[in-house]
DNA sequence: TTCTAAGCGAGACGGTACGTCCGGTCTTTTG
DNA sequence: CAAAAGACCGGACGTACCGTCTCGCTTAGAA
């Protein structure tokens, strides 16, 4: 994840469960501090492992505090309900479920902030977190398609146009909703949302 | 905006060039050197000002910036293109372009992030920045529903809700797109965006 | 004392019961705090006076000081015990008693302290302190010739070095007794030095 | 000197060099800027060391003084001029000339000031630098007793008190003298100084 | 088995910013 | 005018973290 060293065959290995113990304490720090007041320091502590350690392993704070994000996010899944509509919706509360918790929420938002002013930053934010879920959009529009809920997408470039928006929409709005509305995406709202999303898209699709 | 005093009668009265000179401080220092690295001590030099004046007004950073990030989104406007959705699109692109300027990413997302550990400061963020602009929605349904392209909303509490709903659509489409995404809200996407809200909206509302 | 404005007529006169208020208050504040943790706000304060009326009478913390310390020496006198030795120890105790108050014992060395690297002010400690004060080895020495306890001093020259010389060993001695040593300078103490410093005077000038 | 770590074994240790570094640029902050405007954030500087490093090691300015200062005294001896007049005026004259100095006069001065509110510092101050000395008054006396100058000293408690009175007298003379009177203990002083002491202490001890 | 290169804990190190406090000055209104 | 009030600039305070640097001590694969 943050080592590209190409093992060197000498010399003692690094622990397996530092890593582990680190990113934990990362994102039990998120909780209870928030980001701007978690201290690297602090984290090490928590994590039972010297400052030295966690330094060997990560560049520094937003780096660390990606990673520790960036696994929170690896357990949504797309549900097969049966129909496109619901199986949007079941993926949409996830991904809010997810971001109501504390340690995404703070974590999260900051390495974006952070990010803005820092090209490898947001990089590594993109491949870590955004295109790694990407795969649920590709997943769902491909199981749709086979149902017959959408028809075939003939121009690759059209196509590639309309995964980003859908992404677009459906992070930043539960994202929005969650996080500056400061209200849950409950059932009500997600149903809401969904309808609208997928009549638009048909509509588009229709006359387009 | 930040004091609530009274109007102490007697003593000299704060500087009302300080206010402006460090808000405006506030503004490039976020461009320069983005919010992790903005420092209040630094505020203060640019602003030709001693900490003290700056501490005497704002609590701390996340005020401070707060109130910088405000005031840049104060020349939002609906402008009249003749429909709504070239009204929208109109508004989205200026806020696209406002969210472009790099004062505003890395303010605006970092106070965000800091909000969810402080709920005063989310109060403050809702309260001077979002709340703020709900009234292009507002505005730009009722000319809508004047021009006849929305039918009259007659249940307040399902008005109040799709209000809700298509600010965190907007709002959060456009910051996924230009902060996270990292591509610019062009003329393209803000089309697509637009018609996929709008037909979804006519949907919604022709079967509902 | 520190005022040499020559008595402007027009205008608001000064009120006097600010100096009196403030050297007060100074004293007061050097008991509790000390010189250091001692600051003119805190003196205006406890004055009822403005920081601009403190000011507007003294230059500094220095120069205020020293004045509040110098009152406290003017109600030393020789008393008439009928012999040199008991004038002395009569004196002396008074001093010690004066050197006693945390006031004095505070104040004085600071300012002498502070006068090491400023030659204004190890004047103005000279004057309103120490060579006050001469007065009262002049006056002794004066009435002990007339008791003819002493010779009369015929070589002005060394008279004048003797007298300084008692003034550094009186002085001095129950200074450092009190401050260095930390010990009280009781009868007892008092006795013995008043012993050997008449003693050592006496072989002194017979030999001499 | 101010550690009483027992040695940590563990973690690195902390440099020798910068003991010495920041006690000589205390003493060089004294010469130049006098106690009161010696600041720690200078010293630090002047010695090419953290200010975090310099706190590690004393707790404040008073500490650190009294350190730098207490340096001087050590070098303090006990000349062997062949009696007991000399060997006084050998050493006080040696301790004038340590007091002459800058460093000297404005730290010692501001530390005892300091003490008179703060009973662990006046402890520091007669830990390090009264009593340190002190040997010197008991070194002198034997070698006097030896000699057949003084007779031995039959009663412990009037011994003791005798050598308090006898470095009240001398510290304090010399203090008084360069300190108060702002005049330097020359050979003159010095001689006309010892004179009297010895004189005095011979008659009291005949009598007593 | 011994060697040896790296990992590891501890904690000191040079820095930077913090938020507070004071020193002195300046600018109001009130007397 | 003086005085009270209090904002202002400047600068030091002592603290907290940063990221780096020694230390002495494992640890495990290579010699």
């Amino acid at each position: 994840m943050q080592s590209r060293t190409p093992a060197s065959r000498t010399g003692r290995p690094r622990s397996a469960e530092a890593d582990a113990a680190i990113l934990a304490a990362t994102r039990q720090a998120l909780v209870e501090l928030g980001w701007s007041k978690l201290t690297l320091g602090d984290v090490a502590t928590r994590a039972g492992v010297a400052k030295t350690t966690l330094y060997r392993r990560w560049a520094g704070k937003n780096e660390l505090v990606v990673d520790a994000v960036a696994e929170l996010f690896d357990e949504l899944e797309l549900p097969d309900c049966g129909s496109l509509a619901d199986d949007i919706e079941g993926v949409v509360l996830q991904f809010a479920a997810i971001l109501d918790r504390p340690e995404a929420k703070s974590g999260l938002m900051a390495v974006v902030a952070e990010s803005t002013l820092d090209d490898a930053l947001r990089e590594r934010v993109r491949t870590s977190i955004v295109q790694r879920q990407m795969r649920l959009v590709l997943e769902g529009r491909e199981r749709a398609q086979f149902r017959g809920e959408l028809p075939p997408e003939p121009d690759p470039e059209e196509s590639a146009r309309t995964v980003e928006l859908i992404f677009d929409m459906v992070a930043g709005a539960v994202v929005h909703r969650t996080l500056v509305s400061g209200k849950q995406a409950d059932e009500q709202w997600v149903r809401d949302f969904t309808r609208v999303l997928l009549q638009g898209l048909a509509a588009e699709s229709g006359e387009g």
